[in-house]
DNA sequence: CGAATCCATTTGTACGACAATATAGTTTTA
DNA sequence: TAAAACTATATTGTCGTACAAATGGATTCG
């Protein structure tokens, strides 16, 4: 249970509010922000809050703020994108396709990588967690369990790769995009399609073989795309 | 010119000094921090102040604080380490090996990756920046001149990715270990001998050929890691 | 012994004050 | 007249205090 959201924390709420204005756009990169006292003002809350929460905003890259001259937008460059929260604000405000297709091209890189690393570097209980995974997927009953259950096959395969760096973006990756795919790809019925394609990656790093481990993943990946395309429509 | 260092602000000073407490270990997960009034004693700040550098920390992941129970430190995985500040710190408290080795191995995902997909998706102007790049590393006099180049043609490539998602991340990791590479590899004489390689992402990009993009930048990146490991001594 | 109640501690929020400082406008000077 | 120095002022940075809200533990009562 993250600290995040459906608490009525005033700070927490200004820092949704004013991410969502800069990153929804009404507030352009180089853009200053009004002062704080008439911010604060603006947005019924004291100055104190304001400015914890304009911290936050300015730790997730979305402003700066120098004495005088106050606080202004940065370049989108400079936007910590990786960030959950600010991932959620594009979605609440534009989730274009193209976002979306970003998203999707950064977890089509990252998980065949993760897969071949797991094959070099996983140990017997990793194995174990995605052999536990896969099983968990085989014995689904319905759509749910099986989101579960493929969640934690995929977490159980970076978490194999040993890189702690790589699970992390991961993570927030398939977090932002499940938010995405919970509303879109409800149609189709044959939730199990893709077990094939799970035991192949559970072989291959069982195996050790790491090209093999890669060549899975990324069909795998391939056909999740060509699936989305005819239900959701992801370019 | 972020507004990280060399800024005498008491809440920044304050958040990298609680940053490096539990990136650092000094604080382990799970653990209690004291509550503000005492913490703030301790180190000769406001309460306000405090709170502010406490948000930050809290924004990055590391701490969650409670009504009455106080802030705790989160879990390593909660923590965003993709965050500038976050990897400067484990910089700071522990470069062990095996966390730059995860940086590496991240660089080494994305490169190859970055490169195949602005063979596909590079427009004009792209393509022109990684030449304009290329010609200023082929006329590099010195090092330092070199290294300027090179790190142009490097985002120029990502760049042209047309993937901001990507281009951030990589931005993220390329500063982390750029400080690093500073301190180690300064041995070798040689600076320009990957100039080839560079030639060769070039051209694959130029004619759009994504699969040789994504090998020549592979050679490269593996080339890199060879002559690291003979200077710096990095696994 | 168990459950409801009260209490103390801690965070959350607000307000007020002053210091530091950078910008803009003003004055002085060459 | 133009440039430089100075001053005024607005704005952030920091501090302190006060109180509200929540929550975990102690206390009391059935």
């Amino acid at each position: 249970m993250p600290p995040d959201a459906s608490q009525p924390n005033v700070h927490r709420q200004v820092v949704d509010q004013l991410g969502r204005l800069i990153v929804g756009g009404s507030l352009a990169p180089g853009d200053a922000l009004p002062s704080e006292e008439l911010l604060a003002g603006q947005l019924v809350v004291s100055r104190s809050a304001l400015r914890e929460a304009m911290k936050v905003i300015g730790a997730k890259g979305l402003i700066e703020s120098r004495q005088k001259t106050g606080a202004r937008v940065r370049e989108r460059r400079f936007w910590h994108q990786l960030d959950a929260d600010v991932l959620g604000w594009r979605f609440a405000t534009m989730p274009t396709q193209a976002f979306i297709a970003e998203l999707v091209e950064m977890r089509e890189i990252i998980e065949p990588a993760a897969a071949a690393a797991a094959a070099k570097k996983r140990d017997r209980d990793q194995l174990a967690a995605i052999a536990a995974a896969y099983q968990a997927m085989a014995a689904a009953g319905d759509r749910d369990a099986w989101a579960k259950a493929d969640a934690e096959f995929h977490s159980a395969v970076l978490n194999a790769a040993n890189n702690e760096l790589m699970s992390s973006l991961f993570n927030v990756i398939a977090t932002a995009l499940h938010g995405f795919f919970l509303l879109s790809a409800r149609a189709s019925d044959d939730f199990k399609y893709s077990l094939p394609h799970h035991f192949n990656v559970y072989d291959a790093i069982r195996k050790r073989s790491a090209p093999q481990a890669r060549m899975a993943m990324q069909k795998m990946v391939d056909d999740s795309r060509r699936h989305l395309q005819h239900t959701g429509g992801v370019a």
